[in-house]
DNA sequence: TAGATTGTTAATCGATTAACAATC
DNA sequence: TAGATTGTTAATCGATTAACAATC
């Protein structure tokens, strides 16, 4: 695989998973090569993007046949970091935390759950998802303990700085974030809102524009 | 509020949540106006292409003042169609279909959650934030009795498309799909997927590229 | 071989930024 | 008034598409 100095652009980046998770179904099929064609197709891009999509990466094509599935599932997979092992805890055992912890597609995409924190003493204990729900005043020394990479943020809003600073010194490398606060990082911790209600606003947008709102 | 006979572009109603959050936190301020360098500080985006985007929809700005926080709030949630009712239900009954029920910020945007259904039998008739579960046979009739724009999708794969051509048939104008399938519909119904899964991709490429994946 | 399809270049399209007249 | 800030135009930048030589 190409090794790039420069950063991959951010909307190449939104595509890789697209492109993965295309692979990822047609891997099931009995055919062993894809053409940018057939891929525009399921993607809806078009096959001049997605070969220049793919081409900044490597040459992973064969002219006349396509590309390899697996070969090419695996690259792409190896792009976005899946092979390496991530670790990653949730801070918040609410509803959504819940919902997280029982979430299929860590384990493909390299990541362990490892722990779920909460500061309510009743749910303190408690197994969800056979992970024992810590005590969030033992952060600090859980992650003086564990190599942890990534945090998932599903607490109140008001809670939601002060934890990321406590998350931050205790070395986490990136936060995805699903508070709607707008979270004060420094340059190399990563984060990444998660804003659940951005689709509801989409939709609102969007039926709107299709005068579907008229008469409701 | 100037009314567009052409589509807003996607990339402008992407940012159109952005600027509303950031407003909904101003106007708890005491502050009556802001400017558009003000908003690029809080956005991230240039003073120019806010001013750009805005003056999409009207001239909502005066001239040394600013924008009144306000009105633009206001005029921003109009533009999105936060002012007008829209019913929406969740099917599904899981983990992520409860986070959903009890998810606030449907009022807000002007959803009314009505209902949540599960084929489990033993979910059924269960309350899930004050809202009985129902059993997805009586989806149709229930869809008969009731107006329902908008739908959350939150169960298996492999039932996702069964259940979105039942939702369609029943008149169904939007879904909000949690699943990992792409929904085949009609061009008249929206679909805004909410892949869970894309944060982490994005956050693991991330973190591949500042080289943070190399001793874990 | 003939047909298919890549990888890449040049052309086009669209989005962002810079600049500034208008004006509060 | 002088300073501030909009709304808008023109310039720039970046992303997508079209086209095609290379080649399997």
């Amino acid at each position: 695989m190409a090794k790039h100095k420069t950063k991959i652009p951010q909307i190449i980046i939104r595509r890789l998973p697209v492109y993965y998770k295309i692979l990822k179904q047609l891997k099931s099929s009995s055919k062993d090569y894809v053409s940018s064609q057939d891929l525009a197709k399921l993607t809806g891009f078009s096959s001049s993007l997605i070969r220049k999509d793919l081409s900044y990466f490597g040459t992973f094509g064969r002219k006349s046949y396509g590309y390899d599935i697996c070969c090419l599932f695996n690259q792409i997979g190896q792009i976005m970091g899946f092979d390496k092992q991530k670790n990653l805890i949730i801070i918040g055992a609410g509803h959504l935390g819940r919902a997280l912890a029982y979430n299929r597609g860590y384990q493909e995409r390299g990541y362990n759950l490892k722990a779920v924190f909460d500061k309510n003493s009743k749910l303190i204990g408690e197994k969800i998802n056979n992970l024992k729900v810590r005590d969030i005043n033992d952060l600090e020394k859980y992650l003086g303990n564990t190599p942890i990479l990534v945090a998932a943020l599903t607490i109140d809003n008001n809670a939601a700085q002060k934890i990321t600073d406590r998350l931050i010194a205790a070395g986490i490398k990136a936060i995805w974030n699903f508070t709607n606060v707008s979270l004060k990082t420094p340059a190399e911790v990563l984060v990444e809102d998660q804003i659940i209600n951005q689709g509801l606003c989409h939709l609102s947008c969007k039926l709107k524009q299709n005068d579907c709102l008229e008469f409701h």
